[in-house]
DNA sequence: TTACAAACATTGTATCTACAACTATTGTCG
DNA sequence: CGACAATAGTTGTAGATACAATGTTTGTAA
């Protein structure tokens, strides 16, 4: 739908204060519709980016600055967003032996089979992606990556 | 720069989910710039959003439903929002007398002088959009659109 | 006209975020 | 070695967010 009328707006300075706009719109948009995807599962978007990162480097375990380090939003406390996961069985953290000011965290056999749960209802999120074709996205990731400089 | 760095991550199932989480974390990187530059002004992205809503509606009021549906992330609690901006003395409120349900929200000279003030610091942040030309931007809000259905 | 639904907004609460201050451990260099 | 910087993580806290429950006022229809 036309950014103009999502957020009942009939103009925009120019294009490129509507493209910030755009952005900042479609990203919340899509965070919200993650926040409902996983919802069912008790996770938050946050979480779960976290639990695929984990995933992507398992068995290897990974330490706090480097899961910061993949996180979508740096700014978020890694420290109090593990401790959540670990509550809920998710995760496990020891203290490292070689270098005991770092905490390695790795994700569970409970954490793999929550993601492979999740994964299986990827489809209807991937059809609203799919308003896309192939060639879009590839566009749509050339652009953006441009913008970020 | 490629996300694949950003987020040190170094492939993706497809391009249809590097583009979700492109559009994710360019967003959370757009989101992070505003902040930063109205933080000078001792207010949110949020905050700023609204006060160019009432502008653009000025001198004439909007209700609080109004405002919330132009909103970019609508589920941030305007009665809240709007209240930080009273206490400010960005915006005024009133009880609708023809309608008592509703509350009438204006913004001020301050709020005014204050979006000016900001208007002048622009600059630099369009510097950055630039990154994009003109046909990029417009190209990739018709991308956007589309994706949003 | 009274009961009920709808529209508009506020409040409660648990959780999350931003950002700075802090602790603990390890590395480095005179 | 001993002082100090750098690295890794934790904690405090003020403020923001999500979502549901609640409070008012108005519309409507038996």
């Amino acid at each position: 739908m036309a950014l103009e009328d999502d957020i009942r707006q009939d103009k925009f300075e120019n294009e490129h204060h509507k493209m910030a706009v755009n952005i900042l719109f479609t990203g919340s948009w899509l965070h919200n519709l993650n926040a409902l995807r996983f919802k069912p599962f008790e996770i938050t978007p946050e979480q779960y980016n976290v639990l695929r990162i984990l995933r992507g480097s398992h068995p290897k375990p990974l330490m706090l600055t480097e899961v910061t380090s993949r996180m979508l939003d740096k700014s978020s406390n890694a420290t109090r967003l593990v401790e959540k996961l670990r509550q809920k069985g998710l995760v496990k953290r020891e203290i490292c032996e070689t270098n005991r000011r770092q905490v390695d965290i790795i994700i569970t056999d409970k954490g793999l089979s929550l993601l492979t749960k999740i994964d299986k209802t990827t489809d209807d999120w991937m059809k609203t992606m799919k308003n896309l074709s192939r060639q879009d996205a590839q566009e749509l990731n050339r652009l953006l990556d441009k913008l970020r400089g």
